[in-house]
DNA sequence: GTGAAAGCGCTAACAC
DNA sequence: GTGTTAGCGCTTTCAC
């Protein structure tokens, strides 16, 4: 309740509210002299605007949400710093809302936001299996930008990184290291981007001559707490030589497993992993890591978003591919 | 833009917009039946209320705010996590905005939320230092809770660990550990979060009857890019057998400084840390670490001001006190 | 260059 | 139990 409002000021100067509100926004009809009575009178009582007034009035909130699967994650947390810096620099507001890669939640989130609420949506899509038409439905009445988590049957602007080239160069990678047993512990398998990151991986062994094995990829349950027990068996029964995880999430627990095993990585078993974890290097050993561009990501989707409000948003159809970077450490060291 | 709008549920039902808007709420004076048909007929056009025309009516808007130093951060990802948690519950919005430590941007979000866009806001403060007057006028307006970095200076309600026994603590570890020189990692020196670190520090090395040696503590300086070297000519020239390092952003650059100099952890320098890294366990060494509760006292947090939303917020001027957790592990493992 | 009036969508008094 | 009216604060025709 801004108790001062424009009422007040034009009161306290003597003018209409008209006027005020005018010579607030640099009308060129107000004269110069008027203008800075009014800016001097707003300063000295605090004068604020009520968003939710003007918002009313222009049918646009000056406000975006950003929809992830988690905020408590190396990746996504950067992202949304990323997407908060352009914001601020714009004099946006920032919504967050996380899904727990529950599709429902998403879904009941972006019904939510119908309201006009945001004048956009960031979104990273959470694993579970989506309504697409929900998508449409929502990209019809608001813009939409999609990244690093996109579906490739979702049209809408996106910005991802190379998955495919990740997970191809990573094998090959290991390959070059001596490893002829590689797992792929296997995530985000609803999604283009998790089917990207299958395919590259699935595609280097090939090239590599290497047999089909359907058992070296690991399938990820549905449970969070059966991760550790299952990369347990996973290693113990494939005896793979050599790991790649799709997600960080499943790479920490093959550190676990190894010691637990009385494996010694990078000897009996070499590991890489998508991770933005920003000691990867302090790990014991060291973790070798494709690390995403998180940061740019964030701020390139927002820039896209920025683009979309000022032009008309439904001629973008664009994908947007950032290049991770595969930063090599002592978890993939040595030959066997 | 949700183009319906009460005005056209009432057109469509042959009813004024105040029975629809009655009916949609729940009230009592609307009969079963009639709340059924406006019920059915929401639903089937996708009614969405408009938030900025009942937030201008009720002068609420169901959103709060988060100001934070950084997002990407183990601490502050935790604590948001917990805060948009609670906020879900509740079917509340959170909005999202760091300062990156500068108290100056810290006071502008501030005064842009005067504005009345939001109910409440949860903040942890900016390291650098802060203009209590502002926090008063704000806090006459709008109700805050501080969280983890507070100023005794600056009344409110306030969520915390205990600081000043989870230093005297540590200290106490590592002199069981057989450290005669210990030193300290200052950081957050504006603040009482800072300043009980540190009192906690200094009263267990008097207690354990060890000389008072300034030298001993490292200050921070303004940039953060120096904190590699400062710390790195910190442990040559004062050459510690034990560090407590306030920040988990200054205990990092002790496991480069180490390597670099050729000291062993914990054989040489006994290391311990606050700190949320998830994966603290698998550094080499693990690290012992101060551990808070951040998802707690996000939960907390959120808690409390919901609480304040439906008494008269004035009244609270307490402090909640949660408990971190030492974790022990090989950073300070052994004795000399 | 300034003012009066209407309206964004919703809701609470006040009728009946 | 339902309708009429006014107004939240801001902006934008349309007057003058």
């Amino acid at each position: 309740m801004g108790e001062v409002n424009i009422k007040k000021l034009a009161y306290e100067l003597n003018l209409s509210a008209a006027t005020v509100s005018r010579a607030l926004r640099d009308s060129h009809e107000i004269s110069a002299e008027t203008k800075m009575r009014v800016l001097e009178m707003a300063k000295r009582l605090n004068y604020e605007p009520n968003p939710f007034a003007s918002s009313l009035r222009h049918q646009k909130s000056k406000t975006i949400a950003v929809i992830v699967p988690e905020i408590a994650n190396n990746f996504f947390s950067l992202a949304i710093n990323g997407i908060e810096e352009v914001a601020r620099e714009r004099d946006y507001h920032v919504l967050i809302y996380q899904t727990h890669e529950s599709s429902k939640i998403e879904t009941s989130f972006l019904m939510r936001l119908l309201s006009g609420r945001v004048d956009g949506i960031l979104i990273s899509l959470a694993s579970e299996a989506v309504d697409k038409e929900n998508f449409k439905e929502v990209s019809k009445k608001l813009p939409i930008v999609f990244f690093d988590r996109v579906h490739d049957d979702i049209e809408g602007v996106k910005i991802t990184t190379d998955d495919y080239d990740s997970t191809y160069n990573a094998v090959q990678h290991l390959v070059e290291n001596g490893c002829k047993r590689i797992g792929y512990l296997r995530a985000l398998d609803t999604l283009s981007t998790g089917k990207k990151r299958m395919q590259g991986y699935l595609d280097a062994l090939k090239d590599n001559n290497f047999p089909e094995e359907p058992a070296l990829v690991m399938i990820e349950g549905e449970k969070k707490d059966q991760r550790y027990s299952l990369i347990k068996s996973f290693i113990e029964e494939q005896k793979p030589d050599g790991i790649l995880s799709s997600i960080e999430e499943l790479a920490m627990p093959c550190y676990y497993a190894c010691k637990e095993v009385g494996l010694n990585i990078p000897k009996d078993l070499k590991l890489i992993s998508f991770s933005n974890l920003t000691h990867a290097e302090l790990l014991n050993p060291s973790l070798t890591t494709i690390n995403q561009p998180a940061f740019e990501i964030g701020v390139e989707a927002a820039g896209i978003l920025f683009k979309i409000f000022n032009k008309r948003w439904y001629e973008f159809n664009e994908t947007i591919v950032l290049k991770s970077n595969l930063i090599k450490r002592e978890s993939t060291r040595g030959n066997f």
